[in-house]
DNA sequence: AATTTACGTCAGTGATGTTGACTTATTTGG
DNA sequence: CCAAATAAGTCAACATCACTGACGTAAATT
Protein backbone atom coordinates (compact mmCIF):
# COMPACT_ATOMS: atom_id res chain seq x y z
CA UNK A 1 0.00 0.00 0.00
CA UNK A 2 2.64 2.24 0.72
CA UNK A 3 1.34 4.49 3.08
CA UNK A 4 2.57 8.04 4.02
CA UNK A 5 3.42 8.48 7.16
CA UNK A 6 1.35 10.38 10.14
CA UNK A 7 3.41 13.57 10.58
CA UNK A 8 1.23 14.64 13.54
CA UNK A 9 0.19 18.41 12.40
CA UNK A 10 -2.72 18.59 15.08
CA UNK A 11 -2.47 18.52 18.90
CA UNK A 12 1.31 19.73 18.69
CA UNK A 13 2.34 20.41 22.22
CA UNK A 14 -0.71 18.80 24.21
CA UNK A 15 0.37 16.39 27.14
CA UNK A 16 2.82 14.40 26.00
CA UNK A 17 2.65 11.95 28.74
CA UNK A 18 -0.35 10.30 27.59
CA UNK A 19 0.19 10.88 24.02
CA UNK A 20 1.44 7.43 23.84
CA UNK A 21 -1.09 5.74 25.85
CA UNK A 22 -4.21 7.50 23.38
CA UNK A 23 -2.01 6.08 20.53
CA UNK A 24 -2.41 2.92 21.64
CA UNK A 25 -5.77 3.52 22.07
CA UNK A 26 -6.60 4.71 18.80
CA UNK A 27 -4.85 1.10 17.87
CA UNK A 28 -7.88 -0.54 19.90
CA UNK A 29 -10.89 1.45 17.91
CA UNK A 30 -9.07 0.43 14.63
CA UNK A 31 -8.22 -2.89 15.07
CA UNK A 32 -11.94 -3.33 16.36
CA UNK A 33 -13.37 -1.76 13.11
CA UNK A 34 -10.73 -4.71 11.18
CA UNK A 35 -12.12 -7.00 13.67
CA UNK A 36 -15.77 -6.88 13.20
CA UNK A 37 -15.25 -6.31 9.73
CA UNK A 38 -13.34 -9.95 9.26
CA UNK A 39 -15.62 -11.36 12.05
CA UNK A 40 -18.79 -10.78 10.30
CA UNK A 41 -17.09 -11.83 6.58
CA UNK A 42 -17.48 -15.46 7.04
CA UNK A 43 -21.05 -15.33 7.85
CA UNK A 44 -22.08 -12.92 5.19
CA UNK A 45 -20.58 -15.30 2.59
CA UNK A 46 -22.60 -18.20 3.64
CA UNK A 47 -25.96 -16.40 4.17
CA UNK A 48 -25.20 -14.93 0.58
CA UNK A 49 -25.91 -18.29 -0.47
CA UNK A 50 -29.34 -18.31 0.71
CA UNK A 51 -30.27 -14.72 -0.18
CA UNK A 52 -30.33 -13.72 3.58
CA UNK A 53 -28.26 -10.87 4.80
CA UNK A 54 -26.84 -9.81 8.57
CA UNK A 55 -29.87 -9.14 9.71
CA UNK A 56 -31.40 -12.53 9.26
CA UNK A 57 -28.39 -13.78 10.93
CA UNK A 58 -29.31 -11.99 13.57
CA UNK A 59 -32.66 -12.50 13.91
CA UNK A 60 -31.98 -16.69 13.50
CA UNK A 61 -29.10 -16.26 15.65
CA UNK A 62 -30.58 -15.27 18.59
CA UNK A 63 -33.93 -16.66 18.11
CA UNK A 64 -31.86 -20.21 17.79
CA UNK A 65 -30.00 -19.72 21.47
CA UNK A 66 -33.28 -18.53 22.87
CA UNK A 67 -36.04 -20.73 22.21
CA UNK A 68 -39.47 -19.24 22.43
CA UNK A 69 -37.81 -15.69 22.58
CA UNK A 70 -40.92 -13.11 21.69
CA UNK A 71 -40.93 -10.41 19.04
CA UNK A 72 -40.56 -7.82 21.48
CA UNK A 73 -37.17 -9.52 23.28
CA UNK A 74 -35.92 -9.07 20.14
CA UNK A 75 -36.42 -5.58 19.26
CA UNK A 76 -35.17 -4.62 22.69
CA UNK A 77 -31.89 -7.24 21.77
CA UNK A 78 -31.12 -5.80 18.23
CA UNK A 79 -32.60 -2.22 18.88
CA UNK A 80 -34.01 -2.21 15.51
CA UNK A 81 -38.15 -0.57 14.74
CA UNK A 82 -40.88 -3.14 14.25
CA UNK A 83 -40.73 -2.81 10.82
CA UNK A 84 -37.27 -3.41 10.25
CA UNK A 85 -37.37 -6.69 12.05
CA UNK A 86 -40.64 -7.41 9.99
CA UNK A 87 -39.45 -7.68 6.65
CA UNK A 88 -36.19 -10.13 7.67
CA UNK A 89 -38.41 -12.11 10.27
CA UNK A 90 -41.56 -12.70 7.95
CA UNK A 91 -38.61 -14.19 5.33
CA UNK A 92 -37.07 -16.50 7.48
CA UNK A 93 -40.36 -17.98 8.74
CA UNK A 94 -41.89 -18.22 4.90
CA UNK A 95 -38.74 -20.42 4.16
CA UNK A 96 -39.23 -22.02 6.88
CA UNK A 97 -36.11 -21.40 9.30
CA UNK A 98 -38.32 -20.42 11.68
CA UNK A 99 -41.78 -21.52 13.36
CA UNK A 100 -44.02 -19.19 15.93
CA UNK A 101 -46.51 -20.20 18.24
CA UNK A 102 -48.85 -18.17 20.48
CA UNK A 103 -47.83 -17.97 23.85
CA UNK A 104 -49.58 -20.05 26.36
CA UNK A 105 -50.06 -17.53 29.10
CA UNK A 106 -50.47 -14.83 26.88
CA UNK A 107 -51.86 -15.21 23.57
CA UNK A 108 -51.00 -12.31 22.00
CA UNK A 109 -47.51 -13.10 22.10
CA UNK A 110 -45.92 -14.73 19.16
CA UNK A 111 -42.85 -17.24 20.71
CA UNK A 112 -40.35 -18.08 18.68
CA UNK A 113 -38.50 -21.12 17.85
CA UNK A 114 -35.75 -22.58 15.04
CA UNK A 115 -36.92 -25.47 13.33
CA UNK A 116 -34.62 -28.00 12.22
CA UNK A 117 -33.48 -26.47 9.00
CA UNK A 118 -32.96 -23.00 10.99
CA UNK A 119 -30.82 -24.40 13.70
CA UNK A 120 -28.57 -26.71 11.25
CA UNK A 121 -27.89 -23.13 9.12
CA UNK A 122 -27.39 -21.04 12.58
CA UNK A 123 -25.48 -24.04 13.79
CA UNK A 124 -23.21 -23.66 10.63
CA UNK A 125 -22.90 -19.88 11.29
CA UNK A 126 -22.05 -19.85 14.80
CA UNK A 127 -19.00 -22.55 13.58
CA UNK A 128 -17.95 -19.89 11.41
CA UNK A 129 -17.82 -17.52 14.15
CA UNK A 130 -16.52 -19.39 17.15
CA UNK A 131 -14.03 -20.82 15.25
CA UNK A 132 -12.41 -17.53 14.29
CA UNK A 133 -12.72 -16.65 17.64
CA UNK A 134 -11.14 -19.55 19.08
CA UNK A 135 -8.10 -19.24 16.65
CA UNK A 136 -7.70 -15.51 17.72
CA UNK A 137 -7.98 -16.54 21.63
CA UNK A 138 -5.54 -19.05 20.99
CA UNK A 139 -3.05 -16.75 19.09
CA UNK A 140 -3.49 -13.70 21.96
CA UNK A 141 -2.28 -16.14 24.50
CA UNK A 142 -4.03 -18.34 27.35
CA UNK A 143 -5.54 -15.88 29.48
CA UNK A 144 -6.80 -13.91 26.06
CA UNK A 145 -10.56 -16.13 26.93
CA UNK A 146 -11.55 -14.62 30.30
CA UNK A 147 -10.30 -10.88 29.30
CA UNK A 148 -11.78 -10.51 26.09
CA UNK A 149 -15.14 -11.53 27.93
CA UNK A 150 -14.78 -9.01 30.50
CA UNK A 151 -13.44 -6.07 27.78
CA UNK A 152 -16.17 -6.88 25.47
CA UNK A 153 -19.05 -7.05 28.13
CA UNK A 154 -17.21 -3.86 29.54
CA UNK A 155 -17.85 -1.91 26.27
CA UNK A 156 -21.32 -2.34 26.18
CA UNK A 157 -23.01 0.86 27.34
CA UNK A 158 -23.97 0.38 31.20
CA UNK A 159 -28.12 0.05 30.89
CA UNK A 160 -27.81 -2.76 29.08
CA UNK A 161 -24.68 -4.65 30.55
CA UNK A 162 -27.59 -6.71 32.86
CA UNK A 163 -30.33 -7.42 29.75
CA UNK A 164 -26.44 -8.73 27.76
CA UNK A 165 -25.66 -10.79 31.02
CA UNK A 166 -29.02 -12.47 31.10
CA UNK A 167 -28.94 -12.99 27.72
CA UNK A 168 -25.46 -14.42 27.42
CA UNK A 169 -26.05 -16.16 30.31
CA UNK A 170 -22.18 -16.67 31.32
CA UNK A 171 -22.12 -17.92 35.25
CA UNK A 172 -18.79 -17.66 37.14
CA UNK A 173 -15.74 -15.72 36.52
CA UNK A 174 -16.72 -15.42 33.15
CA UNK A 175 -17.91 -11.95 33.95
CA UNK A 176 -17.37 -9.48 36.37
CA UNK A 177 -19.12 -8.34 39.67
CA UNK A 178 -22.53 -10.34 38.82
CA UNK A 179 -24.01 -7.92 40.84
CA UNK A 180 -26.94 -9.96 41.72
CA UNK A 181 -25.95 -13.61 42.22
CA UNK A 182 -29.82 -14.58 42.15
CA UNK A 183 -30.96 -15.91 38.78
CA UNK A 184 -34.47 -16.56 38.90
CA UNK A 185 -34.51 -19.63 36.13
CA UNK A 186 -37.76 -19.54 34.15
CA UNK A 187 -39.15 -23.08 34.34
CA UNK A 188 -41.36 -22.86 30.92
CA UNK A 189 -38.45 -23.08 28.38
CA UNK A 190 -39.79 -24.47 25.22
CA UNK B 1 -37.07 -9.87 29.61
CA UNK B 2 -38.10 -12.87 30.97
CA UNK B 3 -36.26 -14.97 28.85
CA UNK B 4 -36.96 -18.43 28.37
CA UNK B 5 -34.03 -21.32 28.97
CA UNK B 6 -31.90 -22.71 26.37
CA UNK B 7 -32.52 -26.48 26.81
CA UNK B 8 -30.37 -27.40 24.14
CA UNK B 9 -31.64 -29.39 21.76
CA UNK B 10 -28.77 -29.95 19.19
CA UNK B 11 -25.99 -31.16 20.03
CA UNK B 12 -27.31 -33.70 22.50
CA UNK B 13 -24.29 -36.31 23.15
CA UNK B 14 -21.66 -34.90 21.05
CA UNK B 15 -18.75 -34.08 23.27
CA UNK B 16 -19.40 -32.95 26.61
CA UNK B 17 -15.74 -32.50 27.06
CA UNK B 18 -15.29 -29.04 24.85
CA UNK B 19 -19.23 -27.97 25.63
CA UNK B 20 -18.16 -25.66 28.08
CA UNK B 21 -15.61 -23.95 26.01
CA UNK B 22 -18.41 -23.19 23.21
CA UNK B 23 -20.53 -21.82 25.57
CA UNK B 24 -17.77 -19.39 26.48
CA UNK B 25 -16.73 -19.24 22.86
CA UNK B 26 -20.78 -18.33 21.81
CA UNK B 27 -20.51 -15.59 24.43
CA UNK B 28 -17.64 -14.04 22.92
CA UNK B 29 -19.86 -14.15 19.88
CA UNK B 30 -22.70 -11.83 21.12
CA UNK B 31 -20.61 -10.10 23.11
CA UNK B 32 -18.78 -8.64 20.23
CA UNK B 33 -21.75 -7.41 18.64
CA UNK B 34 -23.53 -5.71 21.54
CA UNK B 35 -19.73 -4.30 22.22
CA UNK B 36 -19.85 -3.17 18.27
CA UNK B 37 -23.14 -2.46 18.31
CA UNK B 38 -22.34 0.52 21.27
CA UNK B 39 -19.20 1.00 20.74
CA UNK B 40 -20.72 2.93 17.22
CA UNK B 41 -23.65 4.88 18.59
CA UNK B 42 -21.71 7.57 20.41
CA UNK B 43 -20.54 8.43 17.18
CA UNK B 44 -23.52 8.01 15.23
CA UNK B 45 -25.07 10.63 17.38
CA UNK B 46 -22.22 13.12 16.71
CA UNK B 47 -22.48 12.27 12.87
CA UNK B 48 -26.37 12.50 12.72
CA UNK B 49 -25.83 16.87 13.64
CA UNK B 50 -23.62 16.71 10.26
CA UNK B 51 -25.89 14.62 8.50
CA UNK B 52 -23.19 12.36 7.94
CA UNK B 53 -23.07 8.56 8.84
CA UNK B 54 -20.98 6.08 9.64
CA UNK B 55 -19.43 5.32 5.93
CA UNK B 56 -18.37 9.32 6.14
CA UNK B 57 -16.75 9.03 9.82
CA UNK B 58 -14.45 5.90 8.15
CA UNK B 59 -13.06 7.80 5.27
CA UNK B 60 -12.90 10.83 7.71
CA UNK B 61 -11.14 8.66 10.20
CA UNK B 62 -8.62 6.97 7.77
CA UNK B 63 -7.74 9.92 6.14
CA UNK B 64 -7.39 12.07 9.20
CA UNK B 65 -4.85 9.25 10.56
CA UNK B 66 -3.13 8.99 6.93
CA UNK B 67 -2.58 12.09 5.99
CA UNK B 68 -2.19 12.19 2.13
CA UNK B 69 -3.82 8.73 1.45
CA UNK B 70 -5.02 8.15 -1.80
CA UNK B 71 -8.26 6.33 -2.64
CA UNK B 72 -6.81 3.28 -3.59
CA UNK B 73 -5.77 2.65 -0.17
CA UNK B 74 -8.96 3.83 1.28
CA UNK B 75 -10.90 1.25 -0.84
CA UNK B 76 -8.36 -1.95 0.08
CA UNK B 77 -8.75 -0.13 3.88
CA UNK B 78 -12.59 -0.21 3.98
CA UNK B 79 -13.23 -2.84 1.61
CA UNK B 80 -16.29 -1.30 -0.56
CA UNK B 81 -16.19 -0.52 -4.25
CA UNK B 82 -15.29 2.30 -5.84
CA UNK B 83 -19.06 4.09 -6.22
CA UNK B 84 -19.77 3.42 -2.46
CA UNK B 85 -16.46 5.60 -1.50
CA UNK B 86 -16.90 8.25 -4.21
CA UNK B 87 -20.95 9.47 -2.64
CA UNK B 88 -19.51 9.93 0.61
CA UNK B 89 -16.13 11.19 0.19
CA UNK B 90 -17.73 13.79 -2.27
CA UNK B 91 -19.67 14.88 0.52
CA UNK B 92 -16.74 15.23 2.66
CA UNK B 93 -14.70 17.34 0.01
CA UNK B 94 -17.87 19.75 -0.95
CA UNK B 95 -18.47 20.30 2.90
CA UNK B 96 -14.79 21.38 3.66
CA UNK B 97 -13.49 18.38 5.55
CA UNK B 98 -11.35 16.64 3.34
CA UNK B 99 -9.11 18.37 0.64
CA UNK B 100 -7.30 16.97 -1.84
CA UNK B 101 -4.01 17.80 -4.05
CA UNK B 102 -2.73 15.52 -6.93
CA UNK B 103 0.59 13.66 -6.04
CA UNK B 104 3.84 14.70 -7.23
CA UNK B 105 5.19 11.94 -8.43
CA UNK B 106 2.28 10.41 -10.11
CA UNK B 107 -0.05 13.42 -11.04
CA UNK B 108 -3.14 10.62 -11.58
CA UNK B 109 -2.96 10.03 -7.92
CA UNK B 110 -5.41 12.52 -5.52
CA UNK B 111 -3.62 13.01 -1.93
CA UNK B 112 -6.26 13.49 0.47
CA UNK B 113 -6.26 15.53 4.24
CA UNK B 114 -8.46 16.22 6.38
CA UNK B 115 -9.04 20.61 6.32
CA UNK B 116 -8.96 22.14 10.36
CA UNK B 117 -12.06 21.80 10.40
CA UNK B 118 -12.18 17.84 9.16
CA UNK B 119 -9.60 17.27 11.74
CA UNK B 120 -11.78 18.75 14.33
CA UNK B 121 -14.52 16.65 14.12
CA UNK B 122 -12.74 13.80 13.49
CA UNK B 123 -10.56 14.30 17.22
CA UNK B 124 -14.05 14.51 18.61
CA UNK B 125 -14.87 11.30 17.37
CA UNK B 126 -11.79 9.56 18.16
CA UNK B 127 -12.07 11.09 21.50
CA UNK B 128 -15.85 9.60 21.77
CA UNK B 129 -14.82 6.10 21.25
CA UNK B 130 -11.44 6.35 22.79
CA UNK B 131 -13.13 6.65 26.00
CA UNK B 132 -15.26 4.43 25.51
CA UNK B 133 -12.51 1.62 25.13
CA UNK B 134 -10.13 3.26 27.82
CA UNK B 135 -12.90 2.82 30.23
CA UNK B 136 -13.77 -0.55 29.46
CA UNK B 137 -9.55 -1.88 29.54
CA UNK B 138 -9.69 -0.29 33.34
CA UNK B 139 -13.08 -2.29 33.88
CA UNK B 140 -11.32 -5.63 32.27
CA UNK B 141 -8.21 -4.98 34.51
CA UNK B 142 -4.50 -4.14 34.07
CA UNK B 143 -3.41 -6.39 31.37
CA UNK B 144 -6.59 -6.07 28.83
CA UNK B 145 -4.70 -3.11 27.35
CA UNK B 146 -2.16 -5.83 25.30
CA UNK B 147 -4.16 -8.60 25.43
CA UNK B 148 -7.18 -7.19 23.60
CA UNK B 149 -4.89 -5.77 21.03
CA UNK B 150 -3.37 -9.28 20.64
CA UNK B 151 -6.86 -10.32 20.22
CA UNK B 152 -8.35 -8.15 17.86
CA UNK B 153 -5.61 -8.20 15.25
CA UNK B 154 -5.82 -12.01 15.43
CA UNK B 155 -9.18 -11.72 14.75
CA UNK B 156 -8.23 -10.32 11.48
CA UNK B 157 -8.09 -12.38 8.22
CA UNK B 158 -5.36 -13.17 7.70
CA UNK B 159 -3.93 -11.78 4.64
CA UNK B 160 -4.85 -8.75 5.59
CA UNK B 161 -3.30 -8.48 9.04
CA UNK B 162 0.48 -7.08 7.51
CA UNK B 163 -1.33 -4.46 5.51
CA UNK B 164 -2.96 -3.32 8.72
CA UNK B 165 -0.51 -3.92 11.22
CA UNK B 166 1.59 -1.51 9.32
CA UNK B 167 -1.48 1.03 9.03
CA UNK B 168 -1.93 1.02 12.22
CA UNK B 169 1.97 1.52 13.42
CA UNK B 170 1.84 0.15 16.34
CA UNK B 171 5.52 -0.67 17.38
CA UNK B 172 6.91 -2.64 20.39
CA UNK B 173 5.53 -5.64 22.61
CA UNK B 174 2.04 -4.67 21.57
CA UNK B 175 1.07 -6.52 18.77
CA UNK B 176 2.48 -10.33 18.20
CA UNK B 177 5.30 -11.09 16.41
CA UNK B 178 6.16 -8.44 13.96
CA UNK B 179 7.39 -11.82 11.08
CA UNK B 180 9.81 -8.78 9.77
CA UNK B 181 11.31 -6.37 11.79
CA UNK B 182 12.46 -4.04 9.16
CA UNK B 183 9.49 -0.88 8.98
CA UNK B 184 10.88 0.79 5.89
CA UNK B 185 9.74 4.29 6.72
CA UNK B 186 8.73 6.04 3.46
CA UNK B 187 10.34 9.97 3.64
CA UNK B 188 7.74 11.46 1.16
CA UNK B 189 4.91 11.89 4.40
CA UNK B 190 2.59 15.10 3.17
C1' DA C 1 -66.35 -1.20 28.78
C1' DA C 2 -62.20 1.31 28.11
C1' DT C 3 -57.41 1.09 27.97
C1' DT C 4 -53.14 -1.02 27.30
C1' DT C 5 -50.24 -4.34 25.24
C1' DA C 6 -48.20 -7.41 21.56
C1' DC C 7 -47.94 -7.79 17.11
C1' DG C 8 -48.61 -6.94 12.26
C1' DT C 9 -48.88 -3.91 8.25
C1' DC C 10 -48.96 0.03 4.82
C1' DA C 11 -46.58 3.82 2.67
C1' DG C 12 -42.67 6.55 2.08
C1' DT C 13 -37.75 7.70 2.78
C1' DG C 14 -32.72 7.53 3.43
C1' DA C 15 -28.00 5.55 4.02
C1' DT C 16 -25.02 2.39 2.38
C1' DG C 17 -23.68 -1.06 -0.18
C1' DT C 18 -23.55 -3.63 -4.96
C1' DT C 19 -22.49 -4.44 -10.43
C1' DG C 20 -21.19 -3.03 -14.94
C1' DA C 21 -19.78 0.13 -18.25
C1' DC C 22 -17.53 4.18 -19.68
C1' DT C 23 -14.36 8.54 -19.61
C1' DT C 24 -10.18 11.15 -18.58
C1' DA C 25 -5.63 11.88 -17.33
C1' DT C 26 -1.27 10.04 -16.64
C1' DT C 27 2.36 6.79 -16.34
C1' DT C 28 4.77 2.91 -18.08
C1' DG C 29 6.80 -0.41 -21.13
C1' DG C 30 7.69 -2.73 -25.60
C1' DC D 1 6.62 6.83 -29.55
C1' DC D 2 2.53 4.64 -29.21
C1' DA D 3 -0.12 1.09 -26.84
C1' DA D 4 -1.35 -0.66 -22.56
C1' DA D 5 -1.95 -0.28 -17.83
C1' DT D 6 -3.24 2.49 -13.90
C1' DA D 7 -5.73 6.05 -10.77
C1' DA D 8 -9.61 8.19 -10.42
C1' DG D 9 -14.24 9.94 -11.50
C1' DT D 10 -18.91 9.11 -13.25
C1' DC D 11 -23.52 7.23 -14.83
C1' DA D 12 -27.39 4.13 -14.30
C1' DA D 13 -29.77 0.62 -11.93
C1' DC D 14 -30.50 -1.96 -7.97
C1' DA D 15 -30.55 -4.47 -3.08
C1' DT D 16 -30.40 -4.40 1.87
C1' DC D 17 -31.37 -2.54 5.97
C1' DA D 18 -32.45 0.92 8.63
C1' DC D 19 -35.92 4.85 9.71
C1' DT D 20 -40.78 7.51 10.67
C1' DG D 21 -45.63 7.75 11.18
C1' DA D 22 -49.97 5.94 11.05
C1' DC D 23 -53.27 2.41 11.52
C1' DG D 24 -55.47 -2.34 12.53
C1' DT D 25 -56.40 -6.44 15.32
C1' DA D 26 -56.56 -9.48 18.96
C1' DA D 27 -56.00 -10.35 23.68
C1' DA D 28 -55.13 -8.99 28.34
C1' DT D 29 -55.72 -5.75 32.07
C1' DT D 30 -58.05 -2.39 34.83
Amino acid sequence: MQLPVDTAKHQVDTVRVDDDARQRLIACVELLFFAYRDFTSDPDRLLDQYGFGRAHHRVLHFVSRNPGLRVADLLLILQITKQSLARVLKQLIDEGFIAQRSGKEDRRERLLFVTIKGAKLADRLTDLQVRRIAEALEKAGPEADEMTRRFLFAMIGEKDREKVRELIRLTGASLPEPANAERPIPEDAT
